[in-house]
DNA sequence: TTATAAATACCGACCATCGGTTTGTAAATG
DNA sequence: CATTTACAAACCGATGGTCGGTATTTATAA
């Protein structure tokens, strides 16, 4: 099965070279002219692949996400866990890239824009929001069978306030947006506050 | 001097036009032909108001967050600050509205993406964000003022805190999640809880 | 006030490049 | 040996942007 495993070289080759570009000239700047260059294609090959440019940016995005999913899922099934710091860690590690647009969230910015245009591409950062949020309830109900986490604790919520801030976490960081009062820590006391109440205010033991 | 008025006239005409197309159209589909076709001006003048198709997006951009701005500024200065109501009731308006993509998000968006190319976008975006950062500090320190909240509360903290999570909710509304666990209510919650931090865990008065 | 020079508001033909289509061909497959 | 696959390259309309031109104000000076 020679032809089989060549398709998948090219396909690969063609999704690979694509995110460099888009990573290094955005989504905007990124013609196909660029792809042809700098992967060798023609442009009819191109289009043996894939229907158009927006079908092959959307599949760039769908491989991001997954795998950016499957990284966070690592995490929070690490040891780490018990002490609340793995997935805490992923997000801080994840805002430096960010600020170097070496991240996801460039492409997902593309098809938030780009979503009238794209149906199919809203759907995908939608369910890419949905499982992470299903990881982190992962994550506290863990926590809680494990009795770190108080059984009083709402998971559900706890999970959804944990993803809607280190989303905006990301986001802030994204626009540029360096800030003094509330970064990593301050989000790592609130979460712990929230997940045990029955502590009062303070700072976090870790 | 009917010149300088004609002047204003027509480039408001531009202004208006193309946002209104790009709330319908989407950012990327928006074409200069359509620009045209609505205004009935020619390219030629478009070109002698703006400099290229970008800068023209970004003064839409530039108008419309300093009008949000603006209007979250009255929320806070409204009366019923008094009572944590203005603010949270302006971010529960605005969700609906950018579910409808009838919001600034959709501009703030496609700057985000081409901030690259376009460096001034960013800092545009970003001064947004700041200035309501502040506002919300302004309203915090009011509540601080009239004995409304404890001066304990850090403001700037809380300021952050009630920005991101804002934000972090119509970034949720605008890629299309709909939350059973963490909406407005419990983000309302969520702020009193940490304004008042001598009040234990229960729901809000409001 | 009027003649005229300069600046402004606007037009539309032209251009390179873009994303996309089509036709063609060499190699692999069955 | 017929068919399907992998790729190439010439072509297409539309797009964003440039440029030389014109008509209308405005500024200036006689």
């Amino acid at each position: 099965m020679k032809q089989e495993e060549r398709r998948e070289q090219t396909m690969n080759l063609l999704l690979d070279t694509t995110e460099e570009l888009i990573l290094e000239k955005g989504c905007t700047k990124t013609t196909l002219s660029d792809i042809m260059a700098r992967t060798g294609l023609s442009k009819g090959a191109i289009f043996h692949y894939v229907s158009g440019k927006d079908e092959l940016f959307v599949k760039v995005l769908e491989a991001k996400l997954e795998e950016t999913n499957t990284s966070f899922m690592d995490a929070v099934d690490a040891p780490a866990v018990k002490e609340f710091d793995g997935p805490m860690n992923a997000i801080a590690q994840s805002l430096p890239k960010l600020e170097s647009r070496k991240d996801v969230s460039n492409l997902i910015m593309m098809y938030l824009i780009g979503k009238s245009d794209q149906p199919e591409a809203a759907g995908i950062v939608a369910d890419f929001y949905r499982q992470a949020v299903a990881t982190s309830k992962k994550w506290i109900v863990t926590g809680q069978e494990s009795g770190v986490i108080p059984s009083s604790v709402n998971a559900d919520q706890a999970a959804e306030l944990f993803e809607l801030l280190s989303f905006g976490l990301r986001m802030r960081s994204l626009i540029g947006v360096r800030s003094t009062g509330f970064g990593i820590q301050e989000f790592s006391e609130l979460i712990m506050r929230t997940l045990r109440p029955d502590r009062q205010g303070g700072a976090p033991t870790s």
